[in-house]
RNA sequence: GGGGCCGUAGUUAAGUUGGUUAUAACGCCGGCCUGUCACGUCGGAGGGCGCGGGUUCGAGUCCCGUCGGCCCCGCCA
């Protein structure tokens, strides 16, 4: 019966037509009438008189419904309330005079109703319409729609949108086509975790959904179509991150008769159009470059953040025949000085030497100097020799403090990279507006992996080796280098790609040194090396990460704030309840039978 | 698979060493109000503390389990 009377109150929209929207309206249009559109933002009712903000995404009028402008039109007004939709029409006209309000765009006017069509009611949300309130994460999602219709969110999709537009503008001016790639596809082996789809009409068979359009993209080269992009979305069934979604999407590119440096011109290009058409922000013309080797020694990530100084300095030579276990007995030790931190407390440190627990360190050494003095737990198992040598290989002065890591370079560098953001971030040395992109370059082709036992693919299976490389890939896999980059962003990876193999030969011995026995390359892959066979051109490419640039642009922290309906960390949807139970038919239809009941959600 | 933080009205939060009837703000409902703009003002309704066990004379507070959200390690070519 509610709802009944609620639906009499809705009038049809009619043949009104909307004359502007609500951020529109200036000085200018004085005298004008006018038919606007939009949400009830607030409602100031003093009564006798009835002030509404009125709010589309654009932005918000003053609407005033005034007894003695239409007596009718305002009697009726009193039902309105935040959310209800509303269109009206009437006189703009400028405000009087001490009543403008600086802080609206359209502040200078208002609109005098007329006459007011109530489109649609509301109930009441389960958060106010407004950027201000703070709201739980899991209700924004549950209510993804109302979330969205709050500016902040609004502006992150508009954001996109004109990211997504300066790449089509960037590419199509600089002859790129824009091809589309299969969705289903076939599951291929290494990389990440396939999500599956059923095929109904072959039984016990399945698609995956695509990590990426890598090998559609490099058989486009191969059939000639020279110059390739997409905006697409892809699916990698691992586990969630602020930064990582199961479905993403990538700006794919990829180039015939090219080499890597081609590619990175290109691709750093693209990226300055963006951010000037996006942010009118001028980057680095052109972007710094660090090897991996480099990026390693310094930052101990390959993912470095520049946008502060503070280096990693490898002192293992220093302190090789240390009577100090920990050091002389370590593969590698490096250290990590912080300018002023000698006033760091214990329990600060306490505090950095969980924090390096967490990448794996056993604990933190660590050496404060304090008016000449070296304050320190290890300090009494170093020689004055090694202490010298130290002090002059860091450059110690004053006030420094210096904190060492000794073990695997792995441990080493990943504990000393982080605790360098660590402390980067407490001391507040990262110029937050700054955007600092760095290419990283000369990654190594293959890695060992201890567990499996053989060699894996750094990049992709079908990255080329670098020239005069293609002999260490067989005689000594670790050394041979990759002609791969990755561009990198105040500290996360936006993207990367590489120069491919593109005869087959060389690709059946990248198979090979994988441990792809000749008969599976050929199951799995056969179609690339079929393809490689006739006539694939040299080709290169590289891939961005949409959600990852778009944050970073909009300062979001996590790519959930600039995707329209993301997923939480357990990958469901709050809003649509997805994933979700099938009916036993749909199961039986698919071949298909659960070994494990569904957990009932509570 | 693992570590950490968190679930209390619609929302955001407070809730003492376990102790009468669980607080506040905003929102919501009703009255008054002709220059407000997060209007003001007077009044009112609304939860039994994510869920399930347990300890206790007594549990939002303690214990166990479980579900959910966030951050991270592993994983993510």
């Amino acid at each position: 019966m509610h709802t009944v009377s609620k639906v009499r109150l809705c009038d049809p929209l009619g043949d009104w037509r909307r004359t502007h929207h609500c951020a529109q309206l200036t000085s200018a249009d004085a005298g004008h009438e006018v038919c606007l559109m939009g949400w009830i933002q607030f409602r100031r009712d003093h009564g006798g008189l009835i002030f509404i903000d009125l709010r589309d995404r654009r932005g918000l009028t003053q609407v005033v419904f005034n007894p003695e402008v239409d007596a009718r039109a305002h009697e009726r007004a009193h039902v309105l309330r935040p959310e209800y939709v509303l269109a009206m029409r009437g006189t703009v006209r400028l405000r009087p005079e001490g009543m403008r309000n600086p802080g609206l765009a359209t502040g200078d006017i208002e609109v005098d109703v007329r006459d007011w069509k109530l489109l649609n009611t509301s109930s009441t949300p389960p958060f106010p319409i407004e950027d201000r309130v703070d709201v739980s994460e899991s209700t924004r999602l549950e209510y993804r729609y109302l979330d969205l219709r709050r500016s902040r969110c609004t502006r992150n999709l508009v954001v996109r949108h004109t990211v997504t537009q300066a790449v089509r503008d960037f590419l199509i001016n600089h002859d790129f086509l824009e091809l589309e790639t299969p969705m289903l596809t076939r599951s291929t082996p290494e990389g990440a975790r396939d999500f599956l789809v059923p095929s109904r009409p072959n039984p016990g068979r399945f698609y995956a959904l695509p990590q990426s359009p890598q090998l559609f993209k490099q058989l486009y080269m191969v059939a000639g179509l020279d110059r390739y992009y997409q905006i697409v979305r892809c699916f990698r069934d691992e586990d969630l991150r602020a930064d990582r979604q199961p479905e993403f999407t990538q700006i794919d590119m990829e180039l015939s008769f090219v080499d890597q440096d081609q590619v990175m011109d290109l691709a750093e290009q693209m990226i300055r159009y963006v951010f000037q058409k996006t942010l009118d922000v001028s980057l680095p013309d052109p972007f710094p470059r660090l090897t991996y080797d480099q990026a390693m020694a310094d930052y101990g990530l390959d993912k470095p953040d520049i946008r502060f100084d503070l280096k990693l300095t490898d002192v293992t030579d220093l302190v090789r025949r240390s009577d100090f276990r920990l050091f002389s007995s370590a593969a590698l030790v490096k250290a990590l000085v912080l300018p002023g931190g000698a006033d760091l407390s214990r329990g600060e440190i306490d505090q950095l030497t969980d924090f390096v627990r967490i990448y794996g360190a056993q604990g933190l050494a660590w050496i404060k100097i304090k008016s000449g003095e070296w304050q320190s737990p290890i300090a009494k198992f170093l020689s004055q020799e090694e202490r010298d040598g130290l002090a002059r290989g860091l450059s110690l002065n004053n006030d420094n403090i210096v904190f060492f890591q000794a073990g695997s370079p792995e441990v080493v560098n990943t504990a000393l990279g982080y605790l360098r953001l660590e402390l980067a971030q407490r001391r507040g040395f990262i110029d937050e507006a700054r955007f600092q992109p760095v290419w990283i370059t000369d990654f190594p082709l293959l890695e060992w992996d201890e567990t499996e036992q053989r060699w894996f693919a750094r990049h992709h299976p079908f990255t080329a080796p670098q020239e005069g490389h293609d002999e260490l890939v067989v005689g000594q896999p670790g050394k041979a280098l990759a002609k791969a980059y990755d561009l990198v962003l105040n500290g996360y990876e936006i993207g990367g790609g590489s120069v491919r193999i593109h005869t087959a030969e060389l690709q059946r011995q990248m198979f090979s040194v994988l441990g792809l026995a000749q008969d599976e390359a050929a199951s799995k892959f056969g179609f690339l090396l079929k393809a490689l066979e006739y006539g694939a051109p040299p080709h290169a490419g590289i891939a961005f990460g949409l959600d990852r640039l778009v944050m970073l642009m909009t300062g979001a922290t996590s790519i959930r704030d600039v995707i329209a309906f993301p997923k939480t960390q357990k990958a469901s949807c709050l809003m649509t309840q997805a994933p979700a139970k099938v009916a036993n038919l749909q199961l039986r239809e698919l071949g298909l039978k659960l070994r494990e009941q569904a957990k009932t959600s509570p």
